[in-house]
DNA sequence: CGAATGATATACT
DNA sequence: GTATATCATTCGA
């Protein structure tokens, strides 16, 4: 059911990006449990990726959690105001990390309803990074928590979308990236009602 | 379309 | 140590 370390450590970022669609990310954190299904994920293929924080091998106190061994958080603020959350990949010295984009409610949706401070779910509850960590209860102090703890982590609830409902195309906000502003590496799944 | 908003990285003194 | 530009975004006009 929980992801195991060996799903992280896997030196592929991009496919673990896609492999990461339909599975459940979980925190319990103030006592509350909420859990999402993954329907959006980037992959960031760290020191010959122009559009990650550790391009060209840079190493910083922020961008420290992704030198670890894969399996853990990196959570930083961006645009001063929201906390974007990654899966940290591969073995420790290879800063590779997946960003999570956006999810489904599956538990826990009147507590996400609160902490977004809105009426009713819709697709803006968990509809980009800053919104869905903000709902999750998700902020930088978690940055570097093992993904094996009981703060936060990622279940598999046996959703596998096909080849077919997964669309695929250059990630968002990257312009800066020159030429890797291209790359290939934004998965999206519709998941049709296939989620419990 | 543009403001909000603050940590972080980098380039200076 | 201090200054300044930049940013893996969101919301409301």
């Amino acid at each position: 059911m929980k992801l195991t370390q060996e799903f992280y450590l896997r030196d592929n970022v991009v496919e673990i990006a896609r492999d990461l669609l339909g599975k459940v990310l979980c925190t319990r954190l103030d006592a509350r449990l909420t859990k999402i299904v993954i329907t959006e994920t980037e992959a960031y293929a760290g020191e010959t990726d122009k559009a990650s924080h550790t391009y060209g091998g840079r190493r910083t106190k922020r961008t420290e959690p992704m030198y670890g061994r894969g399996g853990l958080a990196y959570v930083y603020l961006c645009y001063g105001i929201h906390h974007l959350f990654n899966v940290v990949t591969n073995v420790s010295g290879t800063p590779h990390a997946v960003l999570i984009r956006a999810g489904h409610p599956c538990v826990g949706e009147k507590i996400m309803l609160t902490r977004r401070n809105r009426p009713v779910a819709d697709v803006r509850l968990l509809g980009g990074p800053g919104s869905l960590t903000k709902a999750l209860g998700i902020t930088t102090n978690l940055t570097g928590t093992s993904l094996l703890g009981r703060q936060v982590w990622i279940e598999d609830h046996g959703i596998t979308p096909d080849e077919s409902s997964i669309a695929i195309g250059p990630r968002i906000g990257v312009d800066y990236a020159e030429e890797d502003a291209d790359c290939p590496y934004r998965f999206v799944a519709t998941l049709d009602g296939r989620f419990s």
